[in-house]
DNA sequence: GGGTTGACGGTTA
DNA sequence: ATAACCGCCAACC
């Protein structure tokens, strides 16, 4: 059976923790599809209000979508005025180490 | 049924 | 360090 990506990709998401961030490119690994990251944003566009959302960012440590920038911050997540992360390395949440 | 889109990523200049 | 290009393929029109 083939799993509809978004809702492998909303249920991945929901286990970001708080205050932690993860990318595109990690959670399509974790549902089994590497080179799929752009169906991970793709499916963002319209996810449920209880996926976390604003944790997924790109790989290079930034905000795909600006606005993220003040719910990140609610969880003390810094952003920097160039839209990256701060300290995203450390923040980072690796999926595949969850599962 | 076919073509375009896309909240990306990695590689190459 | 940056910028541009190419590839990947499900979902949507």
């Amino acid at each position: 059976m083939i799993p509809l990506f978004k809702e492998q990709v909303y249920e991945v998401t929901k286990l970001i923790p708080k205050g932690r961030v993860s990318t595109y490119g990690a959670i399509a690994k974790a549902v089994g599809y590497p080179n799929h990251s752009r169906h991970v944003g793709n499916a963002m566009g319209g996810c449920p209000k209880d996926v976390p959302a604003h944790r997924v960012i790109s790989g290079s440590g930034k905000l795909s979508v600006p606005s993220f920038r003040e719910r990140l911050e609610k969880e003390d997540v810094l952003v920097q005025e160039n839209g990256k992360i701060k300290d995203f390395k450390k923040l980072f949440w690796n999926p595949l180490e969850e599962l």
